[in-house]
DNA sequence: AACTCGGAGTTCATTAGTGG
DNA sequence: CCACTAATGAACTCCGAGTT
């Protein structure tokens, strides 16, 4: 199975039949387990429901060459935006403006970015616990360039609180929690001597890829730290 | 030029899932 | 039950390529 990037260096260009085929390969990795979504958005794509997202706005109108459309390395990042977000329960509407407006490597980074980073911008409230934890705290090079990611604002315009598809977190919940509630933390001792502590209101990955960049960063983090312990007599 | 063929797009109706 | 939305199927139109 080729990566985002093994493909975008390739500059492809695909006809419809080999454009589904790219996409339900790549789809496993940006989409949430199937047991997570309450939609039919986590199974596979056709090209009916390509032209669907089309003539609904989500996707660019594709190339023709002939009577052939043919279809790039964008649309694919646009159609993998498309299903990722409607697996997270936004609707077309909320997600017609993202993909047509962003560049690739905003919507490379909608993709590949972290768990916090997509889910943080969908909820405002999250975000501005974000923002108190942001003044609070310093924040890793890697954190912090994600903050900062052009992804991130603004917020999606008609997030899951607005869509009774998806339970998403109240907002006033997560407000009176800021204003003063009690955190809750669980620990998990992964080996002898290293623990992790997860708050209650931690959102887990839920792709792959997310959990693959959480990882990352976890070692990031604590790669100074074991590095200053060996280096210590 | 006229015709045929086939792919793409559009429209309408319908189904299915979800929440109020 | 109703309203809303995503998804699909079928029928149709449009348009470009190929053939005569």
């Amino acid at each position: 199975m080729s990566t985002l990037q093994q493909i975008a260096q390739t500059n492809p260009e695909w006809d419809l039949e080999m454009f589904v085929d790219i996409a339900n390969d790549l789809l496993s990795q940006f989409l949430p387990p199937a047991e997570t979504t309450r939609n039919r958005s986590s199974e596979a794509i056709n090209a009916r429901l390509v032209r669907y997202y089309t003539t609904q706005g989500g996707l660019d109108r594709p190339l023709r060459q002939g009577r052939e459309a043919r279809y790039i390395y964008r649309h694919l990042l646009q159609l993998l935006v498309v299903r990722r977000l409607l697996a997270q329960g936004y609707s077309m509407a909320a997600i017609k403006p993202i993909t047509v407006e962003k560049d690739n490597s905003a919507l490379e980074a909608l993709l590949q970015g972290g768990v916090q980073l997509t889910v943080e911008a969908a909820n405002p409230a999250l975000a501005f616990l974000q923002s108190v934890q942001a003044r609070t705290q310093p924040v890793s090079a890697s954190a912090a360039s994600a903050l900062a990611d052009p992804v991130q604002s603004p917020p999606l315009p008609s997030a899951p609180a607005a869509n009774r598809r998806l339970a998403a977190p109240d907002a006033s919940q997560a407000t009176a929690k800021s204003a003063g509630e009690v955190s809750h933390w669980q620990r998990v001792e992964v080996l002898p001597g290293l623990e992790v502590q997860v708050r209650d209101d931690f959102v887990p990955p839920s792709t792959p890829q997310e959990q693959e960049n959480l990882l990352q960063l976890i070692a990031q983090q604590l790669k100074p730290l074991f590095h200053a312990r060996r280096s210590s007599p």
